[in-house]
DNA sequence: TATATAAGTTAGACTTACCTAACAAATATA
DNA sequence: TATATTTGTTAGGTAAGTCTAACTTATATA
């Protein structure tokens, strides 16, 4: 009862066009979009998964996964970010490089092999991008990801992207002792000059709104189940 | 210019057939064996590997892998064999349960992965199995295998596993202090009863030829390259 | 609401990797 | 050396996943 590689891609596709994307249901051009094939290709393969009763598909309609194709496409990605992590922390891959490397990993097929991975991990929540990693029973937090100037004051939140890669930028980021993966708490908001006050290691430190636009960060909070 | 992963498996295949068993050329008929494939089949592919001139192939004759062949080959065992490793040290897994895992991940596609990864464990020479790991550089040193009766006097090698797998053997395998991984060296050789003085672990044991005939070793100073 | 545009489908074709059945060449043996 | 057996090849077919081109349905807009 294995699927193929593709048949998985088609699932993960349609689950980041859906459940990952707040939408019910995905197009078949949207999808084949995703997937870089031809509409014609996508059509042919979504009546092969609805025959495999892994997705509702309707003539002309659209599509949305069925509970078993949606336990499968949680599950790879379950794979893809575990590989995302290992590959980052163990082999220095960088955060931009990983994710390539997992789109090939993520279809490895073996029992015990993800649950070993992930022991060998420490069970991390979140990968290298600040995505979260579904837990082994198949639930996926949806992580929030925002900008900081976004995020409500008293919350604790982790930074995981920016949106400016100057290098002035990413020095400033440095000098104020904010770098990837670490924690951050929300303060308060100075109406006065439009500034955040944030605690960085104990530390508090004033930032601009400007500033705080470019910083990307994940709140454990604001997460939402499925 | 990269090959698909069928392509790479009867790359893989020859090189079993032909280098590790230490023949010239293989036969149609034992390379399709080898993949579990008719010969049929392995007739087209071995026109199509002679075409992208990796293997020296003419009709109705024996195959052998070119140079470039060879060394995609021993780059597919390498990262086999790396891959193995990483699963028996890092994943806790069993001697046995490796290779179906490593015939997959063996086909992974990166420029860094490999090289990462050989630094992740500390560039081991032996997989867990007790064959070599080639090296970056395409050398693959061919690893003697033989019962340890068969083995020079003086000489320091590394138990690799054994023939016989009841309980009662492995039981007296222990208490001798052997076990998997482990190195002895073969001491001497007593005429008398036909059996053999080994070091284990700083301390010499005698065995009987019998007991020496079901321990598999490899000999590093028996090892040839290529 | 009529029609233009966007979205989705169908038909027919190609490639890869596999198969079976029939045939040809090489080798072994009587 | 003639023949039987083994080994290797060819021809034709299948399934998966892709494509293009032509067609149909749904939606947007004039």
């Amino acid at each position: 009862m294995s699927l193929t590689y593709t048949e998985e891609n088609y699932l993960k596709a349609i689950l980041a066009l859906t459940v990952e994307a707040g939408k019910a249901d995905a197009g078949t051009n949207e999808i084949a979009a995703q997937l870089n094939v031809k509409p014609a290709t996508t059509n042919d393969m979504l009546k092969k998964l609805a025959e495999k009763k892994l997705i509702a598909y309707k003539r002309y309609g659209k599509s949305s996964l069925s509970p078993a194709g949606k336990k499968i496409a949680i599950d790879i990605v379950r794979k893809h970010r575990l590989w995302e992590t290992f590959l980052y922390k163990k082999l220095s891959f960088t955060w931009d490089e990983v994710h390539e490397v997992a789109e090939q990993l993520e279809h490895i097929q073996h029992a015990k092999l993800i649950d070993r991975l992930d022991e060998f991990l420490n069970y991390p929540q979140y990968d290298p991008h600040g995505d979260v990693i579904p837990t082994a029973a198949g639930v996926m937090k949806m992580s929030v990801k925002k900008t900081l100037d976004k995020e409500l004051t008293g919350h604790k939140c982790t930074m995981v992207g920016v949106k400016n890669n100057t290098a002035a930028f990413l020095q400033y980021v440095d000098k104020v002792g904010l770098s990837i993966n670490h924690n951050l708490k929300l303060i308060s908001h100075q109406a006065y000059d439009d500034s955040f006050e944030i605690e960085v290691k104990g530390k508090r430190v004033n930032v601009s709104r400007k500033f705080a636009e470019n910083i990307v960060i994940i709140c454990a909070a604001c997460s939402k189940k499925s």
